[in-house]
DNA sequence: CGTGGTTTTGAACGCTTGTTCAGTTAAACG
DNA sequence: CGTTTAACTGAACAAGCGTTCAAAACCACG
């Protein structure tokens, strides 16, 4: 039930998907998804949550390894990691809107763990002389909402591989904290 | 009408605002909207269409200019644009879904058009080895997508200034896509 | 086969949805 | 002021919504 309500809300919409919807999707009846789940609204909230633990929980921190090793560690996981739940992530930026109050708060608050953990990294290799990077809060939303872009368009088997394309973000994450060459073009 | 319609298909999503609540919102009953629009479907792409259309008729081509230039003038138009018209931007990237078949076509074709003037403006510098980039057309959406976030967090009456904001990731494109200096750190 | 405990059905509840339309109200013009 | 045109109302329509629940179906165990 809950993959078929997954699948169903990552494509139309969590509002514009109905218990029935989903029931025919499992083969059931709508009164049936009653005893798997108290209400839509939880349905929801239990993906979106399970997903953001599951996130953090697989969030390796291996805070020995030198910080540029850290964020390259952070941007091959989230790019694969989101690759195997496309449809996770979908719904997870945008059916915020669709929680009520409570569920929200607490949704965010697991994000705004995942974002601390990668501004931590910044702030640590800025400290160091590692990195060059101006507000370390802009530089940490504008390279996780640069990878989550990823799953717009990212199909496995597509033209480019995990691997190539884990790469070239990894490069483009890479100049963006590391202080330009004093050059003119 | 159309400003009624677009601050809460924004705040609570296209499926989940009924024509009475927009209706309500205008001061009116909800027969009298269709004075106005032939249906609600045609409310949400006439939003979507003209605000694409004035996106890219906003935009800035000083193709003359060199690349360098051209590329940070696309930077600052995307953010500045954009943040003038928060809702709009929110719905256009977030109720694609929402469209029927023909409208969305007709929107992604748009999308496709603003996609490309970046896209050759990198191919250009490519070119010309003014820019060092793998892969343009992921080089594209990465930078879209790292732009487009700036809309999730920027507030005018916040910390930073737009002029700020834009000049910290005018400086993270501009690494992205120069060559980094060759150093062990 | 019979019995106990889960699951599922299928109908029903009250409510909301997008949309239509005859009838009322308001505005514009001579 | 009278008339024409435009705008809006308020009720109605069929359809769909999330959710509940008694009754039926299913299953495992003795």
């Amino acid at each position: 039930m809950r993959a078929a309500a997954l699948a169903l809300f990552a494509r139309h919409g969590f509002a514009a998907v109905s218990m029935r919807q989903i029931a025919a999707e499992v083969g059931v009846q709508a009164g049936a998804l009653y005893n798997y789940t108290p209400d839509k609204q939880s349905l929801l909230f239990d993906l979106m949550r399970s997903h953001m633990e599951e996130l953090l929980e697989a969030l390796p921190s291996n805070s020995a390894a030198p910080v540029t090793e850290q964020l390259e560690e952070f941007v091959r996981f989230h790019i694969a990691f989101h690759d195997e739940r496309p449809d996770l992530v979908f719904i997870a930026y945008m059916e915020l809107r669709s929680l009520e109050p409570d569920n929200f708060a607490v949704i965010e608050q697991l994000r705004g763990r995942y974002e601390t953990v990668l501004e931590s990294i910044l702030q640590i290799g800025a400290g160091e002389g590692a990195f060059s990077v101006g507000d370390t809060k802009v530089t940490t939303l504008a390279i996780i909402a640069m990878l989550t872009g990823v799953t717009t368009w990212f199909r496995p088997e597509g033209r480019l591989s995990l691997r190539a394309v884990q790469d070239q973000y990894w490069n483009m994450v890479h100049r963006m904290v590391t202080v330009a060459p004093e050059r003119t073009v």
